[in-house]
DNA sequence: CATGACGCTAATGTTGACATTCGGACAATC
DNA sequence: GATTGTCCGAATGTCAACATTAGCGTCATG
């Protein structure tokens, strides 16, 4: 190996530039999340590239980003808008994310290694954390994906995190709302409830791990059906 | 209920016209999969935009719908090129295709039509007359996947099918190597595991089903590993 | 001979202008 | 009075030219 000068290796695989487009997506998936974009509403490109200060064209390509993420529809001729919630959309979404964690844990249970374990127990930590200081609905969520974000990280599967990520905003903006509408009942329970699925990914049983992974997501479907119109 | 003059209501959700982008993406998957571009193989936008007589914003478009497809990977200033067929790929997507399959049958089972449950019988029927004369690999494949796409179809969850299509080509991809390489296994097969699959999306306990789903898939995936270098 | 800098080329990334399409307002018609 | 036809504005779909970048061969240099 060669002597370094630099205090620290790069490590990163490559400082992966990139264009215009993703970093438009970024900042429009950050105003809907902030609210600044109601759900249903529309997205016109003009508009977007005027205020983001590049062509049309790589909001047209930024929006096709957001689209893959579920974030947002698009039809012929007709523009992109934001995606609602209806009842309908939240069974569907966390159908799917159910599908998707339960492997993402069976997974992550054989390939996980200690540094990812830790990182789990270091965002439990970081919830409790948040939760004990004057909580903010926001972070806490962000946490909550972040914690699921970590899971798929340790399963390491290309095509199951690009699934995840087909799911992940969408989940996002649904805890924002079950945030917004009845924080109590939400805050009772993430700790314990990441405490547990971060144990069993140490050590349980294959089926546990499963059973658990799945009841994760029922139960937090369930806290959003109950508080919705 | 208002009575009708008219026999029938037309039914037909929108004529869907669609642009440049889709016709291309079409066109580029059909090469693809004919094994007109190799895998690993570069996709140029000039040259894709010259041989199919549109501009390169289309193309470019096109690219994107079959890299939301799993089916070309694309890289910062590295161009678009079609996905290579490695062990670690097999893995990874028959992994995510368990998964979205128990979903979709479990779904199926509860949410199926008899229109639906027909038309699997068809499909079946039809790969029985495809083997009984004399068959050819890249028809049965078709049909194979064209079975599971009227599953998703019946489990009635856009999210679930947006996720079936994130893999759908690369699986089509995957089996029409399978097929390229032994036939005879294949051919062994394909009917009468559709065939119990359709049976107990009818008549199966919900435990039963999603454990054949899975098995199904696993057996593809055996099969497929058997015969790769 | 190995190594690093330099510059060239072929591709992609980005842009602004032009063409097409959708939805609604309004008027004509049965 | 409801339906149909036509026009209009606003937005998206499409295009071809310009800017930027990565890969690679060449060359000077230790």
């Amino acid at each position: 190996m060669r002597s370094r000068v630099q205090p620290d290796p790069p490590a990163f695989g490559r400082a992966s530039r990139r264009g215009l487009a993703d970093e438009s997506a970024d900042r429009i998936r950050e105003a809907i999340l902030a609210g600044e974009v109601p759900p249903g509403g529309p997205l016109r490109e003009v508009e977007l590239a005027a205020a983001l200060g590049v062509s049309r064209g790589s909001v047209r390509e930024g929006l096709w980003i957001l689209e893959r993420e579920g974030l947002v529809r698009s039809a012929w001729h007709r523009g992109t808008s934001v995606i609602d919630i209806t009842p309908e959309d939240v069974r569907e979404v966390y159908a799917v994310r159910a599908a998707l964690d339960r492997l993402a844990a069976i997974t992550a249970r054989e390939t996980a290694t200690e540094n990812h374990l830790a990182e789990l127990d270091a965002l439990v930590a970081a919830m409790a954390a948040e939760i004990a200081g004057t909580p903010a609905g926001a972070r806490l969520v962000a946490l909550d994906i972040a914690f699921h974000d970590a899971v798929y990280t340790a399963a390491a599967n290309r095509r199951l995190t690009e699934a995840w990520r087909a799911v992940r905003s969408q989940v996002h903006l649904f805890q924002l709302r079950r945030v917004a509408l009845g924080f109590a009942h939400y805050r009772a329970r993430v700790v314990d409830e990441h405490r547990e699925l971060a144990a069993l990914l140490r050590s349980g049983d294959r089926d546990t791990v499963a059973r658990t992974a799945e009841e994760h997501v029922n139960s937090a479907h369930r806290g959003l059906l109950a508080d919705l119109p």
